[in-house]
DNA sequence: CGATACATTGAACCGGCTCAACCTGCGTGG
DNA sequence: CCACGCAGGTTGAGCCGGTTCAATGTATCG
């Protein structure tokens, strides 16, 4: 039987596909890319003007894309790589039950696909949770181009590496509350090193993932938050999150995290 | 206070210095190397013979280590991945409270290290668990090399690509049955890939180690293993696996291995 | 305002852990 | 060569955290 899909709009895949609207915007694009994470980074370790304008002339602006359009989807051809500028990307797995595994959520600075390099296609999907931004890099031609920048090269060798590390992060035998806590505090830094509020932010997931990707049940979810708030760890209403005792809710979180 | 080691003889991390030994056998070095895991897949990715050579010049062989030596420690310095050629290696890291993770075993082959680039420093141990043979290969000097090399460049991508993945197959939500059958499936493969029965083999863990990486109790694993016997589905004596009816086996490990 | 999806709360259940005891294979030394 | 010691492995009993099931509450949107 064909994967069922849900109900609503009709959900493409807007990733292989390059928008139109994208590529018109190429006089912005340096001002745009300035923000963007990858260019950052690289800027970071060391990569010098020119080298940077062949990274530009490489990436495409890719969105909007709106809550539940997809960026790609499992089985989909790995044709590229992409950071996130904007909003939430949620990556997930469908086993043969339907039954969704959520791998992980990208925030602004972070790039996905980076684990379709060794099977040629996507082993998952990404969709979008809120309005996102994208900066979309063919992988072939990325891969070429580190061949002749070195800090590009070791930029992606090192992107890998730390996905290496990450995911095994929540499948260790760590209380429910412990898990909670190492992912609001998780939440919290990434935002932080983005220039978000590391105190106050949005949950742009809904708790069913928040429970699928920390492999508990939704009701576990709603508990802990409420005995967090109850133990004035921190304050929720809804999706929006404040943090009130972050070094009580680091500490709990440390037997995740390791730092 | 300091971790403690195990008693025994005393454990020193030999990775980061170069077996004099090793260095002196270049005379079969490309003999050697050639049955090394490496250099077949990336000539199997179409590198020519002269690049090739250039590996081969790169390589350093390491061993033989016996079961307790560390390739390397958490926080060494990173200086260069490595392929297991014959053995076992074990990683783990230590919790603050002394608690041992087991992250994975890599037969020969396979290929680790892979996740310290990131941080400069191996964020886990590397242990043997029998005698181990290695293909030592200084990252910094790999790396420049894969300038030069496409195919060595997208070999590693690849490589890190692929264990981006593998750590977050043996979650939670999985049964104890599921997980411990797609741990001896994926042991199975994994030998059979590289030439050794898959349905004869021996467990180089212990027990505890099992158990330490499929998050479970070591008693549950001891139970397990024997319901496994009784109901036919393996021979298992000591360390030593016979797998009997390799398709149910195979049945169970699809809720957790998805293929 | 009703419909719908998401979230919360309560009660009962259960898989796997903990704790404790016992067994087994193997190396060691008398 | 056997007795002993010990680490690793097995087995049993009881318990507990988190799931499941079911019901109720609440935001959002046509």
């Amino acid at each position: 039987m064909s994967p069922s899909r849900p109900p609503g709009p009709p959900a493409r895949t807007v990733f292989p596909r390059t928008s139109p609207a994208v590529l018109a915007d190429d006089g912005d694009a340096l001002t745009f890319c300035t923000t963007c994470a990858f260019s950052q980074a690289c800027l970071s370790e060391g990569m010098d003007k020119s080298a940077l304008m062949d990274l530009h002339v490489l990436v495409e602006h890719v969105g909007p894309l709106h809550a539940g359009e997809h960026v790609f989807r499992e089985g989909d051809p790995f044709t590229a790589i992409a950071a996130v500028r904007a909003g939430t990307v949620k990556t997930y797995q469908v086993d043969r039950n339907g039954h969704e595994q959520v791998l992980g959520f990208h925030l602004p600075g972070e790039v996905i696909g980076l684990n379709a390099i060794h099977g040629d296609r996507y082993p998952c999907n990404a969709i979008a949770l809120d309005t996102v931004m994208l900066c979309r890099f063919s992988f072939p031609r990325i891969a070429t181009l580190a061949q002749r920048l070195p800090n590009l090269q070791q930029h992606l060798f090192r992107l890998m590496s730390h996905d290496i590390g990450v995911a095994s992060l929540f499948a260790r035998d760590n209380s429910a509350d412990e898990r909670m806590a190492a992912f609001l505090i998780g939440l919290s830094r990434r935002l932080a090193a983005r220039g978000f509020s590391p105190r106050r932010f949005q949950l742009t997931m809904s708790r069913t993932d928040i429970a699928n990707y920390l492999r508990q049940a939704p009701e576990t979810v709603s508990r802990v938050l409420r005995r967090f708030e109850q133990d004035g760890l921190l304050h929720i209403k809804q999706r929006d999150v404040e943090i009130v005792d972050l070094p009580r809710l680091e500490a709990l979180a440390l037997a995740v995290l390791r730092s």
